[in-house]
DNA sequence: GCTGTACCGTGCGTTACCGCACAGACAGCG
DNA sequence: CGCTGTCTGTGCGGTAACGCACGGTACAGC
């Protein structure tokens, strides 16, 4: 269902003044991002933005040795290349695609340009930048403490969060990847998850079936992230529906 | 040896253009960090922030189980209170003394004003952010892939860039804390270590003997996050000894 | 409809870390 | 000087997750 895209589907642009959404609208550029795509390889100059509107990246880290971890996701409720902003240009993780969609995506220059002015764009992505912070303490912490049961439960919860479908296209190896752990850990966790009736899967495809069943095995960071971002982002998406159509 | 204070001793405010420092200056206050101080606490509106001079502390987060995990650490290089100019106002983790010392602290009406002049205060913060970024990602990553040995170690040697001395006032079960694992499992590691030459400790205090040596066993976090922040902040403590004495 | 590739399930042995319990050692204080 | 509380060492069973190997199965593409 190709819906016709509007910059409004990100939350972030949605929340900006009509002023400077037209400002920055004929930069804007909507782009396909393919499963897989990496947006930026550490240490690399960014060069563009990427504000999701139906795609979700994930910031991942990949060690010496190859093991890899996510620190934290993006959907359509934020914007990859924080690093542009803050002044450092890169960072030394990378942002590869882990769901298929679109993103708005903005020039440096452009980018850097408007986030100067100081206006409600500064504003909104500094907030932003904070409760990307707060994910990746908690998946810190999380990493530290929870069992892959529950750790696999609270990613789920988010992504889902992030689309509008019960069913995510996934697989068990990508899942493992993402949470840096062994793929068979995956198939364990999932296959209680199954059992209990809250999840049911076939080759790739995750459909959620009971999302409060997967809350309740969950551990405490997926409720946390989730307050702490719409407690900094509660004036995101109060705008209303005076877009401009892209 | 109770070396006069000047504001030169935390970078951040050493690298500040010497008109900041002058506007600043009456406001900063030199206050003592005893061992265990709770600078802030989860949700707490902050009132502070704080720049490190000997003082170390550690941004840490306490699980519902009580189960607890550094994700960062402060030292003089940076500054406790990120929230504040990030337009958050707070965070989900705490902030606790690990190692006593001095910070200058600061209220938050002045360290926003300042802030929002935009001036070199304001890209100093925003990189050193993102420096704070790269410490989580990292330890993050490092929770979930490396052995307690080699975080020991990783942690060690960042506690030690960040004093003068080669003996830290550790206890085991402190380090532990800060790990998220079990005193014992300190124990087991920092005899191994012992063992190797590298340090040596009695009753709360460890000396690194060899400095090569703790590097050659830590895992790659060290290094990454080390060249990070000094990528990142490498304009800071270049502005020579023009200090303003307080 | 066949075939090959990607994906998933299962079963080992191994290991790192946990939880608990208790004993010993040191330091500071009256 | 001895007491006391804190810190450190050690042992032991339990367990979650790993590494590896292999076999089974769905699906896509021809």
């Amino acid at each position: 269902m190709p819906l016709p895209h509007n910059l409004n589907q990100n939350h972030l642009l949605g929340a900006l003044t009509a002023e400077e959404l037209e400002r920055m609208a004929e930069h804007l550029k909507l782009v396909p991002m393919p499963l897989g795509e990496v947006l930026y390889e550490p240490g690399e100059q960014l060069q563009h933005a990427y504000f999701p509107t139906t795609a979700i990246v994930s910031l991942h880290y990949v060690m010496e040795n190859g093991a890899s971890a996510e620190t934290a996701g993006v959907g359509n409720e934020g914007v990859i290349g924080i690093a542009l902003f803050m002044g450092g240009n890169t960072t030394p993780s990378s942002a590869v695609v882990k769901t298929a969609g679109h993103a708005y995506r903005l020039g440096r220059r452009e980018l850097k340009a408007e986030f100067e002015r100081g206006g409600s764009l500064q504003h909104l992505l500094l907030r932003y930048t904070q409760a990307l912070m707060t994910q990746m303490t908690q998946t810190a912490a999380c990493n530290r403490h929870h069992s892959v049961e529950k750790q696999l439960c609270r990613w789920l919860l988010t992504t889902l969060d992030r689309v509008s479908t019960r069913e995510l296209v996934m697989t068990q190896e990508l899942v493992a990847s993402m949470l840096g752990v062994r793929r068979e850990g995956i198939t364990e966790a999932a296959g209680k998850l199954q059992e209990a009736g809250y999840i049911s899967y076939r080759r790739g495809h995750i459909t959620v079936l009971d999302r409060s069943g997967l809350e309740s095995r969950s551990c405490e960071c997926y409720a946390v992230v989730k307050a702490e971002m719409s407690r900094l982002l509660s004036d995101v998406r109060t705008r209303g529906d005076a877009s401009i159509a892209a």
